[in-house]
RNA sequence: CCAGGGGUGGCGGAGUGGACAAACGCACCUGGCUGUAAACCAGGCGCCCUCGUGGCUGCGCAGGUUCGAAUCCUGCCCCCUGGA
């Protein structure tokens, strides 16, 4: 019921198209799992995103978990039948939340931290942000709710069973999420730590028919880590891979981890980045040779007033807009463009209706995925750096 | 005309002798956002500059008391409520 098949690779760099096939469908590689973490696209139907050509989404196991609704859920027969589509679905094990809930929120840092992880820098960090939600142990991880403040217990079995009562085609081993302020030392500990779970992981995972599972590589922005990481999760018996944790201090750092990474994964299987989604980014990690994304940032920058386009990322909430009659992206193909003026959005989102968000997040998603068909085009016709120098000429 | 209340930065609205260029909210401007605690967050928002525990102007108008006034006193102007 699941396969994944390399169609061509790229004769200049790493980069490749495939087909990765589940149950609900199959997705054509490169390309990027729409985030709906609650099980909504804040601001679109599956149907529609469908149409403009999104091939998979990814729900989170913890904001099912929480609460218990994966309860729920489960009686429904899975989030398919929940969501009433028909889709291939992805769900994260919960493992972001140890460093979202953690030390992100508490130093008010992203996976990829421009900043030095040095005591005196660290000091000058915004802490006061909010505390420490999450501890961290063999046996699994306590969260604090940011919800209700309750003491939640979520482990590497649970995660799974909780997943597997999702029903998502593909399924994420319970890892841990670093950052990038974590020590050498911290970051070590926690990827042999992710390493013992994600056999727990299999080990509760089974064999079922109907779900595949991707282990996580991590070990942060440290080459030895990586590497360690690499090999062992590619010893193990997943279906493929997700690349995770921290990637550095800088976007540089990202290729660097995937230059380390990926040539220890098995070339065969899927290698999914995960979090990742700015536009330069996608294109030098497709260059390492990745297949699948996730990212929140279509969706995000639409509710913030950010729209992606040919020449940039544009801050449509700026006034200079407001007199603009053009679309948001004269090349761009979709409704939105087709119809309505950056002044119009712009008005809208200046007065916070929410039509300017729901204009913004049709524009957002069908521009990246059709990004991602361009690429997937361009690999085929041996164009990939051609189209990446275009791309990012503006990016 | 009488009685009472009131006039604070673009707006709303605190403050009622010193730490007030004036809380807070809105609006406005600029940044940020990468496995979603995010329709959010951060900073700026009188004028000037060498950008600082800097200078100037400033709380209806004019004058006064005081070391010091948005705050107290006097006069004037305007607004609101009730009465004739």
């Amino acid at each position: 019921m699941f396969s994944f098949n390399i169609l061509k690779k790229d004769k200049e760099t790493k980069a490749r198209i495939g087909i990765l096939r589940t149950p609900h469908g199959i997705i054509h590689t490169p390309n990027i799992a729409i985030v709906a973490t609650k099980g909504s696209i804040r601001g679109l139907s599956f149907d529609k995103a469908n149409r403009f050509g999104a091939e998979i989404f990814m729900i989170n196991t913890f904001h099912f978990f929480h609460n218990n609704r994966y309860e729920i859920v489960k009686k429904f027969g899975g989030l398919h039948k929940f969501l009433n589509i028909n889709y291939p679905l992805m769900t994260d094990s919960g493992g972001f939340q140890i460093f979202s809930l953690g030390f992100g929120m508490e130093h008010g840092v992203g996976k990829v931290a421009d900043i030095f992880p040095e005591e005196s820098n660290i000091k000058n960090l915004p802490i006061s942000k909010g505390r420490n939600l999450v501890k961290v142990y063999e046996e699994g991880v306590e969260f604090i709710s940011p919800y209700n403040g309750r003491k939640i217990f979520l482990s590497p079995e649970l995660s799974i069973k909780i997943q597997k009562a999702l029903r998502a085609d593909i399924i994420f081993a319970f890892d841990e999420c670093t950052s990038p302020l974590s020590s050498y030392e911290y970051t070590k500990e926690a990827m042999q730590r992710t390493h013992r779970w994600a056999t727990r992981c299999l080990d509760e995972f089974g064999k079922p028919e109907n779900q595949v599972m991707f282990g996580i590589v991590q070990g942060g922005e440290y080459e030895d880590l990586r590497k360690e990481s690499a090999k062992y999760i590619n010893s193990l018996n997943f279906f493929g891979y997700g690349i995770g944790g921290s990637l550095g201090k800088s976007k540089k750092d990202i290729i660097k981890v995937l230059n380390w990474t990926i040539p220890l994964l098995d070339e065969n299987k899927p290698r999914h980045l995960l979090g990742i989604g700015e536009v330069d980014d996608i294109f030098n990690s497709i260059e390492q040779g990745i297949d699948l994304f996730d990212c929140v940032i279509p969706t995000r920058w639409a509710r913030h007033g950010a729209a992606f386009s040919y020449k940039g990322r544009l801050n449509l909430k700026s006034s200079k807009y407001l007199n603009d009659k053009r679309p948001i992206d004269p090349k761009c193909k979709c409704n939105i463009c087709k119809k309505y003026s950056k002044a119009y959005i712009s008005h809208l989102l200046k007065e916070k209706e929410i039509f300017g968000i729901i204009l913004l997040t049709e524009h957002n998603i069908f521009w990246i995925l059709n990004l991602f068909k361009e690429i997937r085009q361009a690999i085929k016709e041996n164009k990939f750096l051609d189209l990446k120098k275009r791309i990012l000429k503006y990016w």
